[in-house]
DNA sequence: TTTTAGCACTCTCGGGCTGAGAGTGCTAAT
DNA sequence: ATTAGCACTCTCAGCCCGAGAGTGCTAAAA
């Protein structure tokens, strides 16, 4: 498979590094001057020759220039591409920016959301952690106006689930913290099996209140991933490509599409271990909208507790190195975050 | 200023409805065929002519037919827009859908973004409620690692903030509980004002804690809307009239810059009482972004206690009358929804 | 055997031209 | 006041064409 001789890989690689640059089909002339290559053009025009055969570059049309296929994108990003650091400054600039940020996660969501699609000129996904087993913490029952009590019900890691019970009698304010401060003693660091498995109350109400606790677990167990934020939609209409719009469309409504979502992360990103980084180009036979896009995703978080999504959707002519390291970064500042943040 | 015949203004609706219809410019001989009119093209083109002279109608060139300008729509949308009710089927068809979701404002708020956006087939545009004054409800504290407290606030109304403490002592779950039941205590129904007025405490760790209550009613304070849900961005692309991409920017901008949606949601809804809708046509001199567009808003909720905003923002060739009912079915069933669940 | 210079060939792209068609404004008659 | 009729204007799609870009091939050079 990687039958590729050196020169081949680096024309490969200039070839996706020029057309990154300029959006054009890059000519083999172009190609020697703007790198200062020690070759003629004829030599580099065989050595397209040969790539376009192997899949990895095509022709627009005849007497144009080359452009990497997807399957050429693939190749240089896992075989090619130079993992650089991001520069100091970047880091800084970033840093900077959580650094002088509001403290919670409900401020740090968003600005991930910004700061990646600034930094990719792209748009940017950026999910709520979520952890896989749903254990409970903390239950506070409020009373409102007549039989009508707020629920607020916080799981280990922080996630706050609310709900309004309409309760069958009406209690004061006083029976209803004695009733959670008992299924809070009752209920410490219960996962939803637990819960489930344990006998009824002789108050009603009391599992009445169980009930709706088990109830939100239960929903909270199924959610696959937490809040969406995205940003940078009008990043990607900016692309000369989408000069003419219907290519737009597609991966757009995927982005509005919460399952298709989901399923992506789900998918992608939730099989692999955090610090790692996936790139789908292509949408790589799956996911018919990102036919021209790439699809770059990270996780971020603590494992086993809480964890969520970064990513960044893009054209697939995409300066990867670069996107890559900006992910890996917020990633990690994101995960210190979180780390720093837990609630168990 | 109101000095149209009937027979203008029956040909500037005809004209308008008809460019709705087919996002074309309309000619005198289309209008009459498309709606049997027993006069002759002739007299349309000399009544067009009038309309044109008064600014409701223009030529995008000299042998095209007639489009409304944004004074035609704005004549149009005060003075002639027949309300028609909402046909049964579809308030049953929306009904429907809020009925079977499952309950909760988390659910119902995205909810009605896709209603919104699928029943007019352009961006909506959803503001959780949110209530003007700030008013303390309930305070909890969480034990988690070490010295970090988990702070849960609960405000009248149902808001809820979070927030991580670190302590400056430690303190057991007991511990916690007793100082969060005497702020409650203290606190109850409380302004921000009031909190502030209050005298220091003799445990530092209490005040610890009112700082941080005071804080986030303070910022809750600020907030002119709550969180924000859109729908529809593709909806919007599919539009004839964005063919060409570049028109598509800057509507899409204003719905990604928090500030400027803020600003337009205050300016324009939050002035209004509840029920009212507010019809805003090419941006109305004030948002350049919104040149060819129309924003329809409304308010739902609760008056004084809990209120936030719906809208749809369109290309301002838009079926004015059905978004309209629509938007206002939606704002009730939602004020509705607001009403039951209220927290106070 | 590999590289390169040279050249013929192909294809795109923008400009200019054109004829058909759409729709108007005006005029004169009803 | 309305209308039929007509000349006029402007757009639009199609076409041709020449310039330019970039290739592939061939034959010579390294």
């Amino acid at each position: 498979m990687n039958e590729l001789t050196d020169r081949q890989k680096i024309i490969l690689s200039l070839v996706v590094h020029e057309h990154t640059r300029t959006a054009q089909p890059v000519a083999s002339k172009t190609l020697i001057s703007a790198y200062n290559l020690k070759i003629s053009s004829a030599t580099v025009r065989n050595e397209m020759n040969t790539l376009t055969e192997l899949g990895f570059l095509r022709q627009p049309h005849t007497s144009a220039g080359r452009v990497p296929t997807e399957d050429g994108y693939r190749f240089f990003v896992s075989n090619l591409v130079q993992h650089t650091a991001l520069p100091t400054a970047t880091r800084n600039t970033i840093a900077h920016q959580f650094y002088q940020s509001r403290k919670g996660l409900e401020y740090w969501l968003p600005l991930a959301a910004s700061v990646l699609a600034n930094q990719s000129q792209a748009v940017s996904i950026v999910t709520a952690p979520h952890s896989e087993k749903v254990t409970f913490k903390h239950l506070e029952l409020i009373a409102t106006r007549a039989s009508q009590v707020l629920m607020v019900l916080v799981l280990v890691g922080g996630e706050i689930q609310q709900q309004i019970l309409s309760l069958d009698s009406i209690r004061s304010q006083e029976q209803l913290s004695q009733i959670a401060a008992q299924i809070n003693h009752l209920f410490e660091n219960a996962s939803l099996e637990q819960i489930k498995r344990m006998p009824l109350a002789s108050d009603p109400l009391v599992n009445q209140v169980i009930a709706a606790v088990a109830d939100q677990m239960n929903i909270a167990s199924k959610l696959v991933t937490g809040e969406l934020y995205l940003d940078g939609l009008t990043n990607v209409l900016a692309e000369p490509e989408f000069a003419d719009y219907s290519p737009i469309k597609s991966p757009l409504r995927l982005l509005e599409e919460r399952p298709m979502l989901d399923d992506l992360i789900a998918r992608t990103v939730l099989t692999e271990e955090i610090g790692g980084v996936q790139v789908l180009i292509g949408g790589e036979n799956t996911w018919q909208e990102l036919q021209n896009c790439s699809v770059i995703l990270t996780r971020y978080g603590v494992p086993d507790q809480l964890s969520g999504a970064l990513g960044i959707l893009g054209p697939m002519r995409m300066p990867y190195s670069q996107t890559i390291s900006t992910l890996r970064y917020v990633a990690e500042l994101m995960s210190g975050l979180v780390s720093d943040n837990l609630v168990n």
